[in-house]
DNA sequence: CAGCATCCGCCACGATACTG
DNA sequence: CAGTATCGTGGCGGATGCTG
């Protein structure tokens, strides 16, 4: 009804909690834009996202490619070869991501103003 | 230089790991899209977005004013009244973030698809 | 009404060591 | 090379009780 405001309901189908449960992590954005260039091996991908340990990597990778949005290709060479690339989902996913990334940068100092002049008040009380 | 192909760099002066990491928690997103209709007063954002706690919500609207995209203003009236409203920031970067939702709300059958073929393919290992 | 204080479980995340 | 396995920790977030 109309007089229901309430959004985003909370039940497991609710679309938007679970897709910010899932890219909101730490590493799940990074991962995707990593992939936006081409498919890229697991130790290319580690160099490329600073900071990242092998556990997160992988963890995060597994799953990217449960929700749909990374292949896992594996080449039974020796040593193995192991590549990951975006699904259509996870190149489709990226563009509205892409915005928020191009805003971010965009306000960084906006923010960081705020931050200063919140801080400047609460620590004056 | 062109050979480094790292992404984000993972340093406190980076927007993008910044920005996910201020709207990507539990409730931030949810509060922001809440306010979009106009200022609200604490309990009736309490009512509106099912699930979230006392705790989180005065935390968690704390944190967005910090970050600049939230504002808060006391009538001390009797009983007291508080009213949280989007700043020009916090309208602006609603825009991005409702194309991730809408683009949520579409994908929202092809993830759980998704999700069962991976699940399957898992459990036959 | 709009909160703050406190306690606490759980899990995201990191570090380290080991393997097919 | 691309992972697993294990352990440890901080902090997110829930529950409850109290207050100006």
């Amino acid at each position: 009804m109309a007089s229901d405001r309430r959004i985003f309901h909370n039940n497991e189908a609710c679309p938007v909690r679970n897709v910010v449960a899932q890219i909101g992590d730490k590493w799940s954005l990074l991962i995707l834009f990593a992939l936006t260039d081409g498919a890229e091996r697991f130790n290319a991908l580690k160099s490329r996202i600073e900071g990242i340990s092998q556990r997160m990597l992988t963890q995060t990778l597994r799953d990217l490619e449960r929700e749909g949005y990374v292949d896992r290709t594996v080449y039974p060479e020796v040593p193995v070869r192991v590549e990951y690339a975006l699904t259509e989902m996870g190149r489709d996913i990226v563009k509205p991501l892409y915005e928020l990334v191009v805003w971010a940068d965009k306000h960084q100092p906006k923010i960081e103003q705020a931050r200063k002049i919140y801080d400047k008040k609460v620590s004056s009380t």
